[in-house]
DNA sequence: TCCTTATTTCGATTATTCTCGAAATGTCGT
DNA sequence: ACGACATTTCGAGAATAATCGAAATAAGGA
């Protein structure tokens, strides 16, 4: 990941809007949520929630699929760690404790069992 | 630490010129730098710099200090501290398996030096 | 096919940010 | 006090981003 693609991450997150949605989609991790209820429980006209999703798709913080009418939009997980490891690397010095890994809580829990199961 | 907090920290980090300088901050660690050597490394009008320098400053990032005629830039790690955790707690899903500290090399030695020889 | 729902694209407007030269400010050495 | 240096403030123009209604597209059901 090269500065660039970070500049263009963090102007994503940027913004009180986007910032709101992407946490709701963190929240919701993998299953992701539909335009719809994003624009209804933040209560935003649709063609303006429309386009903070671009952004945040552009930047590729969130995925996109179509399930039948709805779109649905999902956090990238793997983005945005690398996007934290960028930071991490380049702007908190060289005597970094350790590095955070992110990912939904479901998909944790999920590892932990396999590894118990194991 | 709150939500438009963090908006304007990664507002004043979404810039190509502002991330660099930010970066050159960091690698120096608490010394920082002299506005002037920062304009000529980047190869920025003084003028240009001061306002990205601004941004950086008003978003809590960095600090400044008067050194006789120059004026001295270096990184708030306390600031990039926070900001890292609120990424981390709320942009990283529940299940994170540690939060980075960030901290200039020579502290972190220095930290070292003194947890040896005490 | 036609209607309804879900969402996007278009287009026009307003607001914000960026850039940088010229002038002003603060500080030191003489 | 004056001149030189470091940096900021001012101001105006150019570029980019945000807002959102109205029209267009996509998909499912009658």
């Amino acid at each position: 990941m090269d500065g660039s693609q970070v500049v263009a991450a963090l102007g994503a997150l940027a913004h009180e809007t986007r910032l709101r949605v992407f946490r709701m989609l963190v929240e919701r991790g993998p299953a992701g949520l539909p335009a719809g209820v994003i624009a209804e429980k933040l209560d935003l006209p649709p063609s303006s929630l429309t386009f903070h999703l671009q952004q945040l798709l552009h930047a590729g913080l969130v995925t996109q699929r179509r399930l039948s009418r709805q779109l649905i939009y999902a956090t990238d997980f793997a983005a945005m760690n690398a996007v934290m490891g960028y930071l991490t690397e380049n702007c908190c010095g060289s005597d970094v404790v350790c590095v955070p890994v992110c990912r939904p809580a479901k998909a944790g829990k999920a590892a932990a069992q396999r590894k118990r199961t194991a």
